[in-house]
DNA sequence: ATGAAAGCGCTAACAG
DNA sequence: CTGTTAGCGCTTTCAT
């Protein structure tokens, strides 16, 4: 009976729970029984074949055997394996997004959860899965360079690498579909980059700040002074030579600005900043301060009530990225909007494109727009 | 030569690539040539099996063959296809955490990213990966139902799910190892549930803001009002339950609190409440606000300060959670911290015991500790 | 339109 | 210690 070619495949345990006696009610708590395609089929009374092809949306099922199995998927709940799909297909049909970040720093990213959102929303458009991998410290970064290389998914959207990155060099290998945040990185050798033109922005920032057209003459900015963010990381280096740029075209080249330099996007370091110049007198010969992003402006401003000083009156706060950080402090901070929720919908489209074999641009510049609002 | 009985697999696309003459260098851009295990054991010279075994940390495997495929996976970069792994053990090894919010109201959790990376730390020091799904629209969230469906994970962590979220039923009715945070949902259908007191935790608070022992007569708060948060989300009942019972004892049953309600845990829902009851002048009838979490606090003092009132001499304000947003907040929040650092170590946790087949509580309480600052 | 057969890349008994 | 043999559950030619 048994005839050894597998016309219905191995007949091991695939087998309607109690096929005719139902009587003695197992002690339930097992694992879930799996139910496969072969179930299905046998239930619809068709080959697997067929119930593999019309679950597809393949064109050539005869409505009757597709109503058979539509009955026989329903009443087993069956839901194809994930695991073997890919395996058959080459194909996850997942997008990863990697955010690397560490541990702690992540919190202080208020950009996070809306760029995640966004990304999120255009991968579920195209019927795939976005998953979030988090690099948060050695062990997770290790076994997430493990994953990446086992094809665990079909492309990755890199959130918040560092130039050192040592997630990097696997992208830079391996020939994945792939986009990155920011610039700066070995570009090339990597993929593509999305990002904003930082430099244009902030100077822009810097020059409606420093306006002379506008505000009344005593409240005319003179003695500027930069928070910079931390400069291994995308983004920081172009805003602050936005910064050296146009205050060298301002007030000559000899011109020489406060800057302190934030070991991170957090208001912690725009808070510190505040407070190593109160100590040294710079305090008293500034009149605004352009912050590398909003979170550090928060803390300046924070940082200066404590000491004080009102803000914009006896000085200006500039951010940067128009984060819930820039509404949620009083005064609301004029910053320049980067549109996050946007890039990773732009990223996500990058991915999917090069994963269907389209060709992406190297770099995607987003636009920027300036947002005035009371701190400057 | 090629002897029908599969002594080494169907040798189809499996060949080193170019295996002699390097000559002719492909226009690349080819995708990745896969590298399977057969390759790594045509070139170590010993069975596949051998190499699974090795890779799989297998006692029996002698030094030479050890040595010998160690090389091959040097040269060749083999990592093993992880869809075929996953199908062929039945153990994906993956843990995913479910997020499921509104869409922008993920934003207003300070509390996700820290629960976050608890979480990936744990499920990594196992070796497992952790990955976040964002169930923040329908299209996502059919989509996660399939994916759950279709045993994409070993184990699931849920987090901040409604009362009457669409992706409980799959939960309840599939047997799979999960974890819920926060109670109220219908348990014994459900999974198991990771929560703090939340009554007694805030019954602790209102006693501490109403406190007679301590501050000089004048301060003492004797007119409190509550803001609560969204009552179908988890924490929000119990909350509420915790004013009402504690202003019963101690003003008497007949006694009415303000009582606004917030539709989000999010600093809008706090200062709403607040420009209400500026109008109908409530306010000028309490002394104290107990809030239900610090999101909301935050909004209420910012409206407050826009207002003119001192916060907390003309009025006290407390929250909930000691998130970031108590501490980047002036006056600083009293709070209670809840240690959600430490809740998605907690839940990883019990779904890997659960993965091992190891029995689990059904209800985990973890500690609360109360945090006095200035604005309480 | 549908069944049979082969195979995706890997693990895991089972014999030696 | 190692090779052989079966699958894991699904997709996809290839005939029919």
């Amino acid at each position: 009976m048994p005839s050894t070619s597998p016309s219905t495949p191995p007949e091991t345990s695939h087998d309607t729970p109690s096929s005719g006696t139902d009587s003695t009610q197992q002690p339930a708590e097992a694992t879930a029984p799996i139910v496969t395609i072969y179930d299905v089929a046998k239930i619809a009374g068709v080959s697997y074949a067929t119930v593999s092809r019309y679950l597809n949306g393949h064109p050539n099922v005869s409505k009757a055997s597709a109503a058979k199995i539509d009955a026989a998927v329903a009443k087993t709940g069956f839901a194809p394996n994930s695991s073997a799909r890919s395996l058959a297909k080459r194909r996850t049909h997942i997008v990863a997004l990697i955010i690397h970040y560490n541990s702690k720093d992540v919190y202080n990213d208020p950009n996070i959860l809306s760029f995640l959102d966004s990304a999120n929303t255009r991968v579920a458009e195209e019927g795939w899965q976005l998953v979030t991998l988090l690099a948060s410290n050695d062990d997770a970064t290790s076994n997430i360079e493990q994953l990446v290389a086992s094809g665990f998914a079909d492309g990755y959207i890199l959130f918040t690498f560092d130039f050192n990155d040592a997630l990097l060099p696997i992208f830079a290998k391996r020939h994945l579909a792939a986009a990155i945040s920011g610039t700066g990185y070995d570009r090339k050798s990597i993929c593509p980059c999305v990002d904003v033109d930082n430099i244009g922005a902030m100077a822009e920032m810097i020059r409606y700040v420093l306006r002379d057209d506008n505000p009344p003459a005593d409240r005319r900015r003179t003695r500027p002074a930069y928070i910079s963010g931390p400069l291994d990381m995308p983004g920081a280096p172009e805003r602050f030579t936005a910064f050296n740029r146009v205050i060298a075209e301002r007030f000559g080249t000899e011109f020489e600005a406060p800057v302190a330099y934030s070991p991170k996007w957090s208001r912690d370091g725009g808070a510190q900043a505040i407070r190593q110049w109160a100590s040294d007198g710079t305090i008293n010969r500034i009149d605004c301060i352009i912050a590398a992003s909003d979170t550090i402006a928060a803390g300046a401003i924070d940082e200066l009530h404590r000491l004080g000083r009102r803000v914009p009156d006896d000085i200006a706060v500039s951010g940067f990225d128009n984060s819930a950080a820039a509404t949620a402090c009083t005064p609301q901070i004029t910053t320049v909007d980067q549109h996050i929720e946007r890039r990773g919908a732009v990223m996500a489209d990058i991915v999917i494109r090069q994963i269907n074999g389209e060709h992406v641009p190297d770099l995607t510049m987003m636009p920027t727009e300036l947002i005035v609002r009371q701190s400057a």
